[in-house]
DNA sequence: TCTTTTTGTGAAATAGACTTCACAGAAACC
DNA sequence: GGTTTCTGTGAAGTCTATTTCACAAAAAGA
C-alpha cells in the first residue's frame, strides 16, 4: 500500500511542525512549506494528494492559492485552516476552491477525521476514472463483443470460424477484429491450437455483465 | 412473463401431435407443421425461438433446412430429433447448425429437458445484446461521464457550473455534452431549479461501477 | 500436389463519438 | 436598466471506432 502524499503550508513554525508530526505519526508523507509560494514551486515536483493550507499569511493567502492549484490540479484536495473563523469566511474559502475548512484552534482527531475524509473521497472519485476501467467498459460497450463472450462463456472454447458463423456475421474479418480488441483488453485469450478462450478477468466480467442486465431491467 | 414460441416440424401426425400437447401443456406457445417447406412460410410470419424438426421428411430433411433457417436467423435455438440414431449422424447434424439432438423415442421429460436448457442458452446469450445494455455501458465508458457521476454521488445534487468547475474542466459546452447523455440513458436527471442529480439508475451504476472496479484492479 | 478452408494483416472508407467554437436566452447581480 | 454569470444549442472540425476490401500465409482435405 502506497502513502499518501499531503502538502503542509503555514508560515507558524510551530502548527506546521506540530501539523507534520501528527501526519506523519499516522503514516502520511509530508511535504511542508513555509508560504504558498514555495508550495507551488514544490507542487511541481511531487503533486500531493491533500494539501492543507492557512488562509492568513504574508505574500500569498489560501484564498489566492487555492484558485490557482485547483486550476493546474483540479484533482488535489485542499483543506483550509484559518484563525478568525466565520461563516462568511468558511462560504469564502469553499468557493475558491477548499474542499474542506478547520478552524483554529483544531484538535489533533479533527485534524485526522478531516484529512482522511478528504482522501477517501478522492479515493472513490479516482476509482471511477481509472485508465482500466476506461478499457474494460469500452470493450464490453460493443454488443458484438458481449456476444462474443456470450459464446465463449456458453461453449468454453471455440475456434475462429465456429465463432463466426455461430454469430451469424458473413465478414470474418469484422470477428477478428474484435476479437483481437477483447484479447487486447485481456478478456480472452488464445491458446496453442488457436482456439480462442476467456480469461479469468473475461470470465469475471461475463458475471459482472450479468449482473448489469438485472440491475438495468 | 411472455412465452417462448416453439416451432414443431414432423411429418409424422401422430408424433408431431404428442409433441404440441406436450409443450402446450408446459404453457409455451406452438406452431406445428408437416413439412420444412411450410415451416419457411410459417417463420416468416412469427419467428419462434426454439425449432423441434424431424430429420427424415419427405420433401426437405432437417439436415437441409437447419443451414437455411439458420442464415436467416442465426439466432433460433434448433433441437434435431431422429430415429436411426447414430454417432456420426449425431455429429452431422451438430455441423449443419444442430443446437441438440434428441434420438427416438425419446421420453417426455428428456424433450422438455432438451428444449428448456436451449432456451435457457438463448437467454443468455440475448441477455448480453440487449440494447439498453448497449446504451448504459457506452454511456459510463466515458471517464467524464464516470466522473461527473461520481461527484453527483459524493454530492447529491449540484448546479450545471459547479460540475465544470469540480472537474477543472474549462470548457462549459463539453460538460453540457457528456450531461445531455448521462440525462438521455437516464441515468442522470435535473429538477425543476436546473439542479442535476443521479436517477435510481444512476444510484446503481455508480454502486455496480465501484464493484466493477474492485474486480478489475 | 492441388484446392479449399481457416486464420489473419493492413489500408481505405465510413460512421460515430467527442471537442471546439460562435452564439443566445434566462437568471442573477449591480 | 445594464452587466455579468449561468445554462444551453447547433454547426464544424477532429479524433476514434468500426466496417469493408484486397490480399496472403498456414492448415486441412482431396
Amino acid at each position: 500500500m502506497t502513502t499518501d502524499t499531503i502538502m503542509v503550508i503555514d508560515d507558524d513554525q510551530d502548527l506546521r511542525e506540530g501539523i507534520v508530526e501528527i501526519l506523519e505519526g499516522n503514516n502520511f508523507s509530508v511535504i511542508a512549506c513555509e508560504s504558498a509560494e514555495k508550495a507551488m514551486q514544490k507542487i511541481r515536483i511531487e503533486v500531493p494528494r491533500l494539501i492543507i493550507v492557512d488562509n492568513m499569511m504574508p505574500g500569498m493567502g489560501g484564498m489566492a492559492f487555492m484558485p490557482l492549484v485547483k486550476n493546474d490540479y483540479p484533482r488535489i484536495k485542499i483543506i483550509m485552516i484559518t484563525a478568525f473563523s466565520t461563516v462568511d469566511n468558511a462560504v469564502a474559502a469553499m468557493k475558491s476552491g477548499a474542499d474542506d475548512y478547520l478552524a483554529k484552534p483544531f484538535k489533533r482527531d479533527e485534524l485526522l477525521v478531516a484529512v482522511r475524509r478528504n482522501l477517501e473521497v478522492l479515493k472513490f472519485e479516482q476509482q471511477l476514472s481509472e485508465p482500466d476501467m476506461d478499457e474494460t467498459l469500452s470493450s464490453l460497450s460493443n454488443p458484438i463483443r458481449r456476444q462474443i463472450l456470450a459464446v465463449l462463456s456458453l461453449e468454453g472454447e471455440m475456434r475462429f470460424m465456429d465463432i463466426t458463423r455461430y454469430l451469424g456475421i458473413s465478414d470474418h474479418t469484422k470477428v477478428n477484429f474484435h476479437l483481437k480488441n477483447l484479447k487486447a483488453c485481456n478478456l480472452v485469450s488464445q491458446d496453442r491450437d488457436k482456439s480462442y478462450c476467456l480469461t479469468s478477468h473475461g470470465v469475471k466480467m461475463v458475471d459482472y455483465l450479468h449482473l448489469l442486465s438485472q440491475k438495468i431491467s
